[in-house]
DNA sequence: ATCCCGAGGG
DNA sequence: CCCTCTGGAT
């Protein structure tokens, strides 16, 4: 676990590598899509999540719409997701929650989304961060294994480590800090190959040769 | 064989 | 904390 002044030292290196992280998210800034995005992509990796939704929404791009869409239409679409009659399901059941509890509007709050099935903290909070843009943390598995195998934060769940990264980062780096973790966890510092060669940080991270540990 | 933007239930 | 779901790419 690295002390304040390394936590610092990561996030600087950060903010000399990327002064301005103006990165916007490559997926919909619509709620619904953004929503129906973090569903498709349980389990399965992001080209295959894309082109799922792709195929869907052009059937159904609001909750009204899904809703009323059959079961195997829309397990149809979402094929290339893998798990797709569970995920069909989950899609369809969500619809109707949106149409039947929220008048067919996604939720603007965390409670309400995740009100929604299917949705859980990390969805909601992706939702919130990516669509609605609000100031939230969202810890996803990538914010969640940087942060861990840097040493940033050493909690064991998603929840805790949004806690202590709030509490750690230094005020100056505000949600560029996030923005900067959410990308590296996704490009660099993959789950199963990190990119350990192409890292800016390797010299001050504590897993440094470990490589596949956390 | 094992991993992948995760939720829900025990 | 553990486990299941169980498709598709590598």
């Amino acid at each position: 676990m690295l002390d304040d002044a390394g936590v610092e030292a990561v996030f600087e290196r950060f903010a000399t590598a990327d002064p301005d992280p103006d990165w916007s998210p490559k997926g919909p800034r619509d709620p619904f899509k953004t929503l129906v995005g973090v569903v498709l992509s349980a389990r399965t990796q992001g080209v295959n999540t894309e082109k799922a939704a792709r195929q869907l929404f052009a059937l159904a791009d609001t909750p009204g719409a899904l809703a009323a869409l059959p079961l195997p239409e829309i397990a149809a679409r979402i094929v290339p997701a893998g798990l797709y009659n569970q995920k069909a399901k989950g899609l369809k059941a969500m619809a109707e929650a949106l149409v039947r509890d929220h008048g067919g509007r996604v939720p603007g709050t965390r409670e309400g989304l995740m009100d929604l099935p299917g949705v859980g903290r990390k969805s909601a909070d992706i939702v919130l961060r990516f669509a609605l843009r609000h100031p939230v943390c969202a810890v996803d598995t990538h914010v969640f294994r940087v942060s861990r195998r840097l040493g940033l934060a050493a909690s064991p769940t998603p929840d805790k480590v949004a806690d202590e990264l709030a509490r750690r980062t230094p005020e100056r780096f505000g949600m560029g800090a996030h923005l900067w973790l959410f990308r590296h966890g996704r490009d660099v510092c993959r789950g199963r190959r990190p990119r350990c060669v192409a890292c800016l940080l390797e010299d001050l991270c504590e897993k440094n040769g470990v490589r596949d540990a956390v």
